[in-house]
DNA sequence: AAGGACTTGTGCCTTCGTGCACAAAGTTCA
DNA sequence: TGAACTTTGTGCACGAAGGCACAAGTCCTT
């Protein structure tokens, strides 16, 4: 896509550098796995062991793993520590990454309070929000506490702590505003919970995840089983 | 899989019944953007234009609508309450489902006061946690307040108010032992917020939704565009 | 030192998802 | 009525993803 990939195809791993997305949407549960595993004194593990650990398939975690390159050993499996760190390598968790979070209802809370990111080297360098009643109020996160800024600073914050993600909780009627004014000061990265569809241009990456969505893909799947369910019966009464 | 689909090849639309997962996860962004263009007095709308309203391509919209059947006019476009009906219908939205959330921190909180809810048939017929602070707790809803019930009523809760989608919104640790509880309880479609992977029987769905793989996701993107840029720069000083 | 047991890395094949392009069908206007 | 225009539905071709199976490489035992 961009010009500086073309130009250059030397990158030592993963011959010209293209990790499948549906890999790199694994690697984060490989990684999690594996730390775990760490905590509790495992040194070496087999991709059969690892892979049923993360719910995949073995064959699926090796052709994962073979992406970053040969870090196993044939006849004895993966070593944790050494694993864990090339895979942070690579989703780049071994800088810290600044988060900027836009509305701080009870899901910005519960994002503000959840663990895992600083462990990860996220850092929420800000929050934000609109209403009078939220601004000023201070908000205990994972090390530091933080004030909820009021909008108009969404510009001077951004550009002072150097964020590079921006992280949508707003109601969906404020996301494509507030989208288009953290891609004006230089955000790139979006995770957009709001449900509404933003629009952007190509070269800003929005992620979204919708609670209504996941929901509905359930009950679909639920009224099919119902229904199968119902037929079943039908057939057997007659 | 089951017995049943393979005894009954007569529904009526798409032969054999079968609808691409990919398809069905983006049905409810349509619903929800055709929802919208009806609150706006749209009663017609061709698919160029709706695909750009739900951000995909208008090939990949029509191919997902004919799945559903032909409920669209050529010439002119889609009747927007028609196609949102039918798409309800195909979702299972038409018939409420019962949904108990376990585990009220933060999270749950904001999922109980999610808005996006009820107006889609999801109704929260209850919530459980573990802590004695929260136990007892009224929690303000969508339509009724809830009180907050112990873990021990959960085989109870679910049995009487025939809840068929358990949502685990716990700390990591606790979830598998909730998840393993909801199936016993005969939950057979699961919402996981918790960071874990939880192993079930095959024949309950799990749909996982990680804050954290998310943001490692846009982190591996975006370190992907720092390294090309570093790059380029140094190409263009040599 | 050699053979056997074990595990990774990967080539091949199948399946699924996406995009293009066009025929079929409907509308509007003269 | 008929011709020009619009829009849906779909056949086809291509690329991405998943799974199988096995060669290549490592350790252990005798």
């Amino acid at each position: 896509m961009s010009l500086s990939r073309q130009l250059s195809p030397s990158r030592t791993r993963d011959d010209g550098r293209g990790i499948p997305d549906a890999t790199v949407a694994r690697l984060p549960v490989y990684h999690r796995v594996l730390r775990t595993l760490a905590d509790e004194g495992v040194h070496t593990i087999s991709s059969d062991h690892l892979a049923q650990s993360c719910g995949v398939s073995p064959a699926k975690l090796r052709k994962d793993l073979s992406h970053l390159g040969s870090y196993g050993t044939r006849g004895v499996g993966y070593d944790v520590a050494l694993l864990s760190y090339h895979i942070s390598r690579e989703l780049g968790l071994s800088q810290p990454w600044g988060v900027v979070i836009v509305g701080v209802g009870n899901l910005g809370h519960a994002l503000v309070s959840y663990r895992g990111f600083a462990s990860r080297g996220f850092e929420i360098v800000g929050l934000l929000d609109s209403h009078p009643d939220v601004v000023g109020k201070r908000v205990a996160a994972t090390g530091v506490d933080l004030i909820v800024q009021p909008m108009a600073q969404l510009e001077m914050l951004v550009r002072e702590s150097g964020a590079s993600i921006g992280v949508i909780a707003t109601p969906a009627e404020a996301a494509q505003k507030v989208c288009d004014r953290l891609v004006d000061a230089g955000v790139r990265s979006i995770l957009n919970f709001a449900p509404a569809v933003l629009v952007v241009s190509d070269e800003v990456e929005i992620r979204k995840v919708d609670l209504a969505v996941e929901l509905q893909i359930l009950a679909f799947h639920e009224q099919r089983r119902v229904d199968d369910s119902s037929q079943l019966a039908q057939v057997m009464n007659a």
